[in-house]
DNA sequence: TGCCCATCT
DNA sequence: GTGTTAGATGGGCAG
């Protein structure tokens, strides 16, 4: 028994789009009608085990149904635009997997599934139809099944009819169920007043007649009066509807069994669409077409070298191009954190990609030698992709020429989760690539290159041509969006400072940590044991779900606010809600410890090295705004704030003969903010002020700046923070314990008293919605696609974020430079000194003790004159032994 | 994997 | 009238 498949291509395809929540690709195509499609599509095949397969598609000339009916406007609404334009690409796709697409001329998708149906279906084919429209129905018999996908709790469920499926829902059989939509009428064409016939009555009656021009023929006996008096004043009417409704099954449609037989579905070419619509759950579908890839052209130009004297002449090569591309190849070595060259993947043309393979006479060391060479080489632009992760291996500084390709695309758009070679070569070349997991899945490149892995080559080989390729088009970009300084003064250099800052790393006390652990250790164990008393319960507290069961309905706290999920056990909900409940207290504190335990002391304690010390990551192409980011372990949110928490810092010590300086910037974002609304009265209030927030409240609250009470200095310092992250008067009432009104009232106040402050904002956010972007004092774009969305949530997210980004971004930027600017001053002296840690306003610098007031003035000056701003820039630098002293 | 909750600036 | 403060990372749980 064969098994044909039919699809309703727009139904399903509307379905599809109303199911699946918008998806964009990179060029800006929505996809998440096409997405959904293929995904209810490969889920029916694989269930059906289907070998024959065929879409049919509406045209959009007029039907016979217009012909008989002039009024016909057929069943469906007019299509979104959003929608319309994936008809097309959805076409593509299904013809680029060779499944054939079946139109005619006059007739509907419907007419054509029926046709063919009815033709195919047998004792040797057995035929399902999928499709959203129920007026199907009426296909289905023993050898046709028609399969209706609905979309429930996210996930797709398919609802097969069967003659007898039909009987059993409607009543009737499926030759009956158009008498019965015919008989109810169109809801649209139904007249007011007229009396119309509801289903439960068609039902009944078309069961009991069989048709309705039967029903017609006894409209004596109908009952209903109502129903009577319906079918015969609207008798015609109903045999119209019945006529349009009715599916033809001898379209005369030109269909091949043959050529609906699914043979290599997956092709190359359909790849290259899975890819480019960014379709990353259905690619492995693809795995195989990957192989076979893409840039088949490129690849016939991939070449190994591992002979001295061609490696030699290759490089003679590369050192009088005008530009390559470059990647060195690295695999972790023995030793703990040391990394081996075992290759060098040179691109300098569009057919000449090598890879120069560490082997015999041509080492590990001589490779990263002559990369490094290329890099300092004067006039030659060497493009790479992720430039600190080869700087272990390269002496080379803020001065080489190598540009990194990665940072480039960050800076272009900053909001990508990755900017591997196939994105780069996807977004700036319109180039489909295999990935590296396509190409190598879990495996270690460096590793699966020195075992002479073919794809291992190919993915270097991408690599580098990406590098090479790209470059251009990424400086060019950078150019027209007035980002070029940016990334050659700031980006750039600053990969050079993280890289030292990483390889410094920051020491931390092993047997202190652990004694700290300990200590927390027992007391968590001592409050789990209190909260089981106190609750009457023994449960997860780590739980939120566990947890809430037990507040809520055990010990019956009241108001708890729901999440989708449960109960909100948050700490801030706990304690509005029940702040003189023991029990909640000793949650909340079980809470902390918790997470001081696992987090940072046993967190912290997996990363120490052998040197002692902790060499976390610091990423420059993860934030939306262009603040730096930390992982594994992220050394940015180390506890500061409660006193328990914030003795992990006592943890952070400086080697023998060193001490901590501790540099923060003081108010960096206020500043900012004054600097760039240039609202006369804030740069004026802050040229003279110490303190920001008193002065605030001073000039809002209109009282003298030394009669400003505490309660109205901390009002005025939320008022702050919260005009830079664009609050609400709801949220600011939440922050206060103030009602809604008077935070409102604050609010105005403070834009009363600094209208140019009022009128940046909006501002911000006029340029955003018009340009989609907005932008830093130095030129750094953030695209704000929320802007344009139709969702009020999503919009007034993305207003927030264009109030919130250019100051954020500004800070960022400034930091960006005097960390740079630190860096490179500690590095001309020759001084011993090193940053060793960057918190987004504050840098820490391992001092050794002679330099001390050397590395003061440094941070103070550097810092300081970042950026030349209309109210200065203050920094607060102090001295200790431990990063809790110095800070 | 998604959610909740904790931590930082 | 919507839901209601920006940017991050990570642990732990539940499905």
């Amino acid at each position: 028994m064969e098994k044909l498949v039919l699809i309703d291509g727009h139904s399903i395809l509307n379905r599809a789009f109303y199911g699946v929540p918008d998806l964009t690709n990179s060029e800006g195509l929505h996809t998440n009608a096409v997405y959904g499609f293929l995904n209810i599509m490969f889920k029916i095949l694989e269930e059906e085990k289907a070998d024959h397969l065929a879409v049919a598609f509406d045209l959009k000339e007029p039907t016979f149904r217009h012909k008989m009916y002039e009024e016909y406007k057929g069943t469906r609404k007019p299509m979104p635009q959003e929608l319309h334009e994936q008809v097309p690409l959805m076409k593509e796709v299904l013809a680029a997997m060779g499944i054939p697409i079946l139109t005619k001329a006059g007739f509907e998708a419907d007419d054509i599934l029926g046709t063919v149906a009815k033709h195919q279906a047998g004792d040797k084919v057995e035929v399902s139809i999928v499709s959203g429209d129920r007026d199907l129905l009426q296909l289905a018999d023993e050898h046709i099944k028609i399969r209706i996908p609905k979309t429930l709790r996210g996930g797709t469920e398919v609802k097969d009819y069967y003659p007898e499926d039909v009987k059993r829902e409607y009543g009737v059989t499926p030759k009956e169920f158009i008498d019965v939509k015919a008989l109810m009428g169109d809801a649209s064409d139904n007249i007011p007043g007229v009396p119309s016939i509801g289903e439960k009555t068609a039902t009944a009656i078309i069961s009991a007649y069989g048709s309705i021009e039967n029903a017609y023929a006894h409209l004596e006996e109908i009952k209903p009066p109502r129903a009577r008096k319906a079918l015969e004043e609207h008798y015609d009417m109903a045999q119209m509807s019945k006529k349009l409704a009715e599916i033809c099954t001898d379209c005369g449609i030109d269909f091949s069994y043959d050529d609906a037989k699914i043979d290599g579905l997956y092709t190359e070419e359909a790849y290259q669409y899975m890819k480019r619509l960014e379709f990353k759950s259905i690619l492995p579908r693809f795995a195989g077409a990957a192989q076979e890839s893409g840039a088949e052209s490129l690849r016939e130009h991939f070449a190994v070298i591992s002979d001295l004297g061609e490696v030699e002449s290759v490089l003679k090569k590369a050192e009088k191009a005008e530009r390559i591309g470059a990647q060195l190849i690295m695999k972790t070595g023995k030793e703990a954190g040391s990394q081996q060259a075992v290759g060098l993947a040179l691109c300098f043309g569009d057919e000449e990609c090598v890879l120069l393979e560490a082997a015999g006479f041509v080492t590990g060391e001589y490779l990263a030698g002559k990369m490094e060479e290329l890099c300092k080489k004067p006039g030659l632009q060497l493009w790479t992709i992720d430039l600190k992760s080869q700087l272990s291996l390269l002496n080379i500084d803020w001065n080489s020429g190598a540009r990194d390709g990665m940072v480039a695309a960050y800076l272009l758009n900053p909001l990508k989760d990755s900017y591997d070679y196939d994105d780069l070569a996807r977004d700036y070349l319109k180039l489909t690539l295999p990935s590296k997991v396509d190409l190598l899945g879990k495996a270690d490149l460096g590793s699966s290159l020195e075992q002479g892995e073919e794809k291992a080559l190919t993915c270097v080989c991408y690599m580098a041509y990406t590098a090479y390729a790209s470059g251009p088009r990424l400086l060019d970009e950078l150019k027209n969006t007035g980002m070029e300084k940016l990334f050659l003064e700031v980006e750039m250099p600053l990969i050079y400072s993280l890289h030292r800052m990483e390889t410094a790393g920051v020491r931390v006390e092993r047997q202190e940590l652990k004694d700290y652990g300990d200590r927390l250790k027992l007391q968590i164990d001592k409050l789990e044991q209190e909260i089981y008393q106190a609750t009457g319960e023994t449960f997860n507290i780590n739980s939120p779900k566990q947890l809430g069961e037990v507040l809520f309905e055990k010990m019956h706290l009241k108001g708890g606010k729901k999440t989708k999920t449960g109960y909100s056990t948050a700490a801030d909900v706990l304690e509005k809600l029940a702040p003189d409940v023991p029990a909640v207290q000793m949650i909340l504190d079980y809470r902390q410890l918790a997470k001081l335990y696992s987090t940072y002391a046993e967190g912290l304690s997996a990363f120490i090295g052998p040197d002692e010390r902790i060499h976390g990551k610091f990423n420059q192409t993860i934030t939306a705004t262009g603040r730096i980011s930390s992982t594994e372990p992220n050394l940015q949110n180390i506890p500061v704030r409660m006193e328990l928490g914030r003795e992990i810092r006592k943890v952070f010590v400086p080697e023998e003969g060193y001490t901590f300086v501790d540099a923060d910037y003081s108010q960096i974002e206020l500043r900012i903010l004054a600097h760039m609304s240039g609202d006369e009265r804030l740069i004026t209030a802050y040229r003279s002020a110490q303190d920001i927030h008193a002065i605030t409240a001073s000039q809002v609250f209109h009282v003298p700046l030394e009669e400003v009470t505490p309660l109205q200095r901390r009002n005025a310092k939320a008022v702050n923070f919260g005009i830079v992250y664009g609050i609400s008067a709801f949220g600011l009432s939440e922050d206060l314990s103030i009602t809604r009104k008077e935070a409102l009232e604050y609010i105005n106040k403070y834009f009363e008293t600094y209208p140019g402050v009022k009128k940046f904002l909006d501002q911000q956010v006029a340029d955003g919605k018009e340009h989609g972007f907005v932008t830093t004092l130095f030129g750094r774009r953030r695209p704000i696609p929320e802007l344009k969305s139709a969702n009020f949530m999503q919009r007034s997210f993305g207003e927030r974020v264009a109030m919130n980004s250019p100051i954020q971004g500004t800070a960022a930027d400034i930091m960006k430079i005097a960390m740079i600017q630190v860096d490179q001053e500690l590095q001309k002296r020759g001084m011993k000194s090193r940053i060793v840690l960057q918190v987004h306003d504050e840098l820490l610098v391992e001092t050794w003790e002679p330099e001390l007031a050397q590395v003061k003035e440094i941070l103070e000056d550097k810092m300081k004159h970042a950026a030349d701003l209309s109210v200065s820039l203050e920094v607060d630098a102090k001295e200790g032994k431990s990063w809790f002293d110095a800070h």
